[in-house]
DNA sequence: GTCGTGATGATAGCATTACTATCTATTTAG
DNA sequence: CTAAATAGATAGTAATGCTATCATCACGAC
């Protein structure tokens, strides 16, 4: 499965200028940055230490990509897209809706867990830096020129398809859209919290949040409109 | 109200070196950096052009705060005092638990837009603001000693107030607290989609949120755990 | 009045960041 | 064998994020 993956999971929206998967040095690149941004956060992480670890020199990154937002939409829209193709993994081949519905909102919620690295690329360095920097991904001015981009078409795609097993369950939900986008992100916000704010959540909440999330959209499914 | 207001809302935890509101000069800091982020984004705002902007030093500035990181949670924090202060006048008197609980919901989910400023602050201002940058307040590699000054005071009492009136319809709530943090953090979340990615909400979606998040909190309360 | 204190303004300086440009060495494909 | 692509090395620039110092000016206490 994992060398499945592999073949399908791409970004396919070119927010590179030459594509890392496609040369051992861009591969490099994306291995240590994701390593890199876990470790210090955004903010302290720049293309000079990337380079330092490397042994290479900062120009040469610059080939790869225009500067450091645009390689974490890189990296946020790979973990998108890896999300989208385990949810399609987790829910095939099932024919009840409701059933469907329920495997796909664990699927989105539960956290990355697998100890073993994903070809070159750390998978749970890479989740915590999805929980801990994804909305800076598209949280600044010039959300709306990369939105028509499409650089965050795979954030797009997984809430596409959790909208559609809600619409299975429930046609005529009032706002299917909305609630599979607070599903995907709320997911994200809800591990920090648990994770950095203790306070904000309730007793035993971070083994309780996929749970949380399966009440909370069967309860919104099964309500009728008011 | 307003001039109650003023009186109530002010940020308690110290997060600025000296307080902005007993000076001139700490006024028009405020006043000025929630035009100039508003304007320029957090990213491309910087003490050197809000320092031109008040046609003052830059060294003043940093009498005040120690860097833009601290100005923006003292701005965040003033939003979340403004918004609870709000949140007890628009539930107060009510008696039944449950329409108090939508008044609720309504208040902390309906978006500014209030065309007075307030005193000397935009309040619409700080709000866009809000929506769109009081995420990095708490994203980033410090948050564990900043919530320990007790940085995020505002939003968590905020959260606890919302998460008592789910407790007062139903006390046996499975996660009452995720809900508040949810549909406090969710609000904002669902505006910046709304505004800036719209393909992925609904129909008349802007609009509608204060409405969703209404059915999605009695949904939520009125389903027993499962 | 004047003395001291606190608030401000002006200038300078420094390390880091975010790039851009250029030149050379190496590999690789035709 | 030559041309193109790739990478490494070096240099340089403007902006950023500070820190430090010094002069000025208003003020209330005495």
């Amino acid at each position: 499965m994992q060398r499945l993956m592999q073949m399908n999971v791409q970004v396919s929206e070119p927010v590179y200028l030459k594509d890392p998967q496609g040369t051992d040095l861009g591969r490099r690149i994306i291995e240590h940055s994701v390593v890199l941004i876990d470790e210090l956060g955004l903010e302290k992480f720049t293309f000079g230490k990337l380079a330092a670890s490397l042994g290479t020199a900062e120009s040469s990154i610059y080939r790869y990509f225009d500067n450091k937002h645009r390689l974490l939409i890189y990296l946020i829209g790979w973990y998108w897209s890896w999300r989208e193709y385990k949810l399609v993994f987790d829910t095939a081949n099932i024919g009840d809706a409701a059933t469907k519905l329920e495997r796909g909102v664990r699927s989105i919620t539960e956290p990355v867990t697998d100890k073993g690295s994903f070809g070159y690329l750390d998978l749970r360095a890479l989740y915590r830096i999805a929980v801990s920097e994804s909305s800076k991904a598209y949280m600044t001015k010039e959300v709306d020129e990369e939105h028509k981009e499409g650089c965050f078409g795979g954030f797009k795609r997984l809430c596409d398809r959790l909208r559609d097993m809600v619409l299975a369950v429930s046609p005529k939900h009032p706002y299917p859209a909305a609630l599979a986008s607070q599903v995907v992100d709320g997911s994200m916000v809800q591990r920090f919290f648990a994770e950095h704010l203790p306070s904000l959540t309730d007793k035993g909440a971070k083994s309780r949040i996929a749970d949380n999330f399966v009440h909370l959209v069967f309860a919104s499914v099964n309500t009728p409109k008011r």
